[in-house]
DNA sequence: CTATCAAATGATAATAATTATCAAAAAGCA
DNA sequence: TGCTTTTTGATAATTATTATCATTTGATAG
């Protein structure tokens, strides 16, 4: 894992407790997770791990660019691993499934932006809502 | 005003309170402003007005679609009057100023999204961060 | 192997934003 | 004027997040 070095070049360490939020966001095919989720999740192979060391490693992780906060406007803040593409988010408004959109491409968006206003944009935040396909398809929906 | 149509048309009044909340909206150049702002503005004119009805204000004047809510990621919601027309906002990070972006295609952004999957976008929330023009011109800045 | 020192943790307190509750006041209407 | 519903203001309750701090852990130097 690629983690442990761009922590320990920095002067961090990989804990236990570190590795565990690694792997929580690993898992579970990747789905956006927040941060009392990954505590649930961890605290299954690692139980005692607090809270509050949860959020310092997300922080963390996001700092060291490893991981990336995603805005679902659930009320809570979720983390996703850093691929290193760019890439929004599809939330079911129905089933509440999330699902990876790369269609973005951020320099077009920045060259319209700069099109119609004097502001060169640095980055940018969106998020997709609507209904995915199975619960769109007969007989499914819920 | 259209909007004491709306409220009357289902049930609600247009209440002082109420009319001071759409009015602080309107003014200041309709910068999107979040609940305090908003309670701070409205009690010049309107000293005793309680925070919580402000609160319920806002939310019903989304719920009516006259206002609408906007995520510049500062901590708390904000909310603008809506005009009708699409929008979205560019954040400067250096001043702070906050302008809008007109640029955005709904239609365009939902058929790039069935492109690659199946998911049809009903809404979708974008906010874009950088330098605004003020902020780069040369012996300006902040 | 042990002393040392910074990094990290867990518990918990403190903030901040928002929502819920509820008695009292205001507005519409018979 | 009396009745009913809406609305308000005060305030308690929730929820998410950040800050604090004593203790533990891990790396490193001798």
């Amino acid at each position: 894992m690629d983690a442990e070095r761009r922590l320990r070049s920095r002067g961090y360490r990989l804990t236990p407790q570190r590795r565990a939020v690694l792997e929580a966001l690993a898992g579970e095919g990747g789905r956006p997770l927040d941060t009392s989720q990954i505590h649930k999740r961890v605290s299954r192979e690692f139980p005692g791990i607090g809270l509050a060391t949860v959020y310092r490693t997300l922080e963390l992780l996001v700092e060291l660019g490893i991981a990336l906060p995603v805005h679902l406007h659930e009320g809570s803040r979720h983390y996703e691993l850093n691929t290193g593409e760019h890439r929004h988010h599809l939330v079911c408004l129905s089933c509440g499934e999330v699902q990876p959109f790369r269609g973005c491409d951020p320099g077009e968006l920045a060259e319209r932006v700069r099109d119609e206003s004097d502001f060169l944009v640095t980055s940018h935040c969106l998020s997709l809502f609507g209904i995915c396909g199975s619960c769109r398809s007969p007989g499914r929906g819920r």
